[in-house]
RNA sequence: GCCCCGGUAGCCCAACGGCAGAGGCAGUGGUCUCAAACACCAUCCAGUGUGGGUUCGAAUCCCACCCGGGGCACCA
């Protein structure tokens, strides 16, 4: 196609023979009715209104060009709630602001030689001049950007708090490492052994990093989710529980030869301690280290050497051989009191449990295998089904050999279910003062430093004398140094380290010389509080008002994507539940429900440069109008479903609105004309239209909403033309309810109808139209007779007619006589009034 | 391997355990036009992934399997 031919329906304006314009001029209504929601401001939330306040939360995003596709699906379907309570009477607080602190605007600055903020502001200028256009009912004068200094004060000060609380710590260990960005990443954003953002394999370092102690509130975080499951997408609640990961087991001592501490182990079956026949021990734990013999010290070294320049890909691969080396000490099972040896491995880790594990390798495939490859015994200690022919078996069974035939043994479980067995066992260990019931989770604490220069510094100062020392409270905000351009480039160490003049300060203790911690925080921080500070955005005596924030909080809905399924979601959670804990917040939790979208994709791919099949955003807006692609983004299907763009219909969608708008176009009656007296079919549809939509709503089943709302102006359409006509009040009354309804929706298209029908600006809070529950009650209805299940006749019957009425009107039906031809009526099941079913 | 979600016309999707179709896209036929595009009007189209079960009656509930999407995974 040609340019030339590409058609711009958006501006087309055709006009019918009687000079009434048969379409609206879609971007003169854009620019026609920006101004006046600016004027009228109709999404201000009031913190003191005595109406039922909703929060509507939608993700705020990260400043990276403009907007694209997936932020209008995701804006267009919160939209519908956000106005949709507007409409039903509520206070709404809807706010927006930018995720802005981030890699990508420290790369842009390498890369062109300027500051972050350049590239930062200036696209977050971009991107709210589109959402303006968008039409999307945010209070503006909440915007907050989590790189302003006035907003990540309150970062550091929670911080600070969190320190003080002992949920803010440091420590050195192993860390995830990307090396091509140079820094360090938690362990929520390496996804199968690759950066999160960049792709690049991920590498293990040893660092002295902050920490946040979210496993403090691993149970809580847990236990919560039961509470959230009615509320909260089921994927979402599923991946956090396998996130925090929780386990029961046992923690048993291991007595050590020539030692004096034992070792202790964490395993989930206790009840298999009998087949017990080696002990395995992280290979870079300190624990190994400490274990090992002289004469083994040199073989140990050159294994650890060896793992440690294996990449996280490598380690992760299940189908290798399993690696070890023997440390040269042996324990002794607290049960059977038998020496076993002890090995050092690569398949246990470090931080998980203890770092030590009991080898049982009739009970554990890794053990099995490792077992096998050093030649190490093997006992069951379950039996295994007669077809059993795998190797270790995990399974229910009785347990053997607890102690084996003819061995003596102070416990003996034989014959219990693993149940049984397992509380035997502990039982028996915790007599004994030999172990104890534990449990454990797989959600480690929360590694927060980040060795970038775009982010929040972290307000500690490293003294040689007085150690970590806060920066004062009055001295925040500890705003960064002006770094640009190649002092930003990755170097290993965080930018900030270079900056002598930013660096180097006077210890607040002590006033020797010190230096600023030169790290900066994960931008996950930023977005854990910042549905808070939208409450109080200019709130100068904290990060929020407590007592707004109690007011407004929690959000009643949260629109999103799934992406953040576990992180974003997971910290918030937590940093809600301390903020609850330090009396600054009633709620514990931030979300009471949550919706997430689906993706916008292009011929069955995601959208993607390298497959060239992207949909620019722009392009659509200017061609279809933002009504049309707003309205083709919630109609699409289910939220949570995916779009696939070719298969979607802009033109369809701006068709429909042009009809719609019509309607208003037609209607002769005037504005505050009752609709008493009209049509009573036409008013019966409009009634069932209203009523279901808000139901449909409240389901998140917007593109229903949008199916009932063309159902109903195809209905006005035909009462227009031939049936009543264009001066019924009935149809005034329903064009209006289309108008309302489409104000969801198509906020353009809805305001021009508004007008047209005689009403003042803005239809966007015009209120919900009142439904007449009369209308709701069908005068008759269509009753079904089915004979053996098939449909054999169809009664017109009244929607309160008894059982035994129509079992005898059907019954009497001469269709039904017909078809029952003369059989033995066995059953007859009646459903008054839609259907009678008679079995011969 | 374990756990979640989903399979309905050519396509996107509807259907309190009760007539499989609400809406849209595409298609087809008309109206309009010199002709076409746009627009408008009309119309065609499946028995619900497979196999069992429960029920008077199953797309819907239960079981198994197949396919697709997602989460966790050397976490003891």
């Amino acid at each position: 196609m040609c340019p030339e031919q590409i058609r711009d329906h958006a501006r087309e304006t055709t006009m019918s023979e009687h000079d009434e314009p048969a379409t609206y001029d879609v971007r003169a209504a854009q620019d026609k009715w920006l101004p006046v929601w600016d004027r009228l401001q109709p999404f201000r939330a009031d913190d003191d209104s005595p109406r039922e306040k909703k929060y509507a939360l939608t993700m705020f995003p990260y400043p990276s060009g403009d907007l694209h596709m997936g932020h209008a699906e995701v804006t267009a379907l919160h939209d519908v709630i956000a106005r949709y309570w507007w409409q039903r009477g509520y206070e709404v607080l809807n706010p927006m602001g930018w995720d802005s602190f981030g890699l990508p605007a420290e790369n842009a600055a390498i890369r062109n030689d300027e500051h972050p903020a350049t590239y930062t502001y200036a696209n977050i200028e971009t991107q709210y001049e589109s959402f303006r256009r968008y039409g999307i009912s945010f209070d503006w004068s909440r915007r907050l950007h989590t790189s302003d200094p006035e907003y990540y004060r309150w970062t550091q000060w929670l911080f600070l708090k969190f320190r003080e609380r002992g949920l803010a710590y440091r420590k050195n260990s192993p860390v995830n490492w990307c090396p091509n960005d140079q820094t360090v990443l938690a362990n929520e954003q390496v996804v199968d052994g690759r950066c999160e953002r960049c792709g690049a394999e991920v590498t293990k370092r040893e660092l002295t990093q902050w920490y946040f102690k979210i496993t403090e509130y691993a149970q809580e975080l847990l236990d919560e989710l039961d509470n959230l499951e009615a509320t909260w997408p089921a994927r979402v609640v599923a991946a956090q529980r396998n996130w925090i990961g929780r386990s029961e087991g046992a923690h048993v001592s291991f007595a050590i030869d020539g030692r004096d501490e034992p070792v202790t182990v964490y395993t989930t079956r206790p009840d298999t301690i009998f087949g017990t026949t080696f002990m395995v021990i992280a290979v870079d734990s300190a624990l190994a280290d400490d274990l090992v013999t002289d004469a083994q010290r040199p073989a140990f070294e050159a294994y650890r050497e060896e793992i440690r320049k294996e990449t996280e890909m490598e380690r992760l691969s299940t189908d290798r051989p399993k690696t070890g080396v023997d440390l040269g000490v042996t324990a002794t099972n607290p049960v059977t009191a038998e020496q076993i040896p002890v090995w050092a491995t690569d398949y246990v880790l470090a931080d998980y449990g203890t770092g030590a594990v009991m080898g049982v390798p009739g009970g554990d495939q890794r053990d099995w295998e490792f077992a096998t490859e050093f030649g190490l015994p093997i006992v069951r200690t379950t039996q295994t089904p007669d077809d059993w022919e795998g190797e270790a078996f995990h399974g229910e069974g009785p347990a053997i050999n607890s102690p084996a035939p003819g061995a003596a043994a102070p416990l003996d479980i034989n014959g219990l279910g693993v149940a049984d067995a397992k509380r035997a066992t502990i039982d028996f260990l915790e007599q004994r003062g030999s172990g104890t019931g534990a449990v454990n989770f797989r959600l480690r604490d929360w590694l927060l430093s980040r060795q970038r220069y775009w982010g929040v510094p972290i307000p500690v100062i490293h003294c040689a004398k007085d150690g970590e020392v806060a920066v004062p409270y009055d001295q925040l905000p500890l705003e960064l140094p002006e770094l640009r351009g190649a002092d930003l480039k990755p170097k290993g160490v965080s930018p900030l380290a270079a900056a002598e003049d930013w660096v180097n300060v006077e210890c607040p203790t002590c006033g020797g010389p010190a230096t600023r911690d030169s790290d900066t925080m994960d931008t996950f921080v930023d977005s854990s509080w910042y549905f808070l500070r939208f409450c109080s955005p200019g709130y100068t005596d904290g990060p929020f008002d407590v007592a707004k924030a109690n007011a407004w909080m929690a959000a009643d809905i949260y629109v999103g994507g799934v992406e953040h399924a576990v992180l974003h979601l997971l910290y918030a959670r937590f940093f809600t539940k301390v903020l609850r804990d330090m009396g600054m917040l009633e709620v514990g939790e931030p979300f009471a429900a949550q919706l997430n979208q689906g993706f916008v994709i292009n011929q069955g791919k995601k959208m993607s440069k390298s497959l060239g099949n992207g949909v620019n955003l722009g392009d659509q807006l200017a061609e279809f109008g933002v009504d049309a692609v707003r309205l083709t983004l919630v109609f699409a299907g289910p939220p949570e479903d995916d779009i696939d763009w070719a298969d979607m219909s802009p033109a369809g969608s701006l068709r429909f609105l042009q009809r719609a708008w019509r309607l208003s176009g037609d209607v002769t009656s005037a504005v505050g004309t009752s609709p008493e007296g009209g049509d009573v079919a036409l008013r019966r549809v409009t009634a069932r239209t209203v009523h279901d939509a808000a139901e449909l709503v409240e389901a998140y089943r917007f593109n229903v909403v949008i199916a009932r709302v063309m159902e109903l102006v195809n209905a006005t359409r035909k009462a227009i033309d031939s049936g009543s006509g264009p001066a019924d009040p009935a149809v005034r009354e329903a064009a209006e309810a289309v108008a309302v309804l489409l104000s969801l929706v198509a906020p353009y298209t809805a305001e021009e109808m508004w007008e047209r029908l005689g009403h003042q600006p803005t239809v966007a809070r015009a209120g919900w139209p009142a439904v007449d529950p009369a209308l709701l009650v069908e005068e008759s209805v269509v009753a079904v007779v089915q004979i053996q299940g098939k449909v054999r006749a169809r009664l017109e019957v009244s929607p309160d007619i008894s059982e035994a009425d129509l079992e005898q009107l059907a019954l009497a039906d001469a269709d039904v006589v017909r078809a029952i031809d003369g059989r033995e009526v066995r059953k007859v099941i009646v459903r008054a009034p839609k259907l009678v079913n008679v079995v011969v």
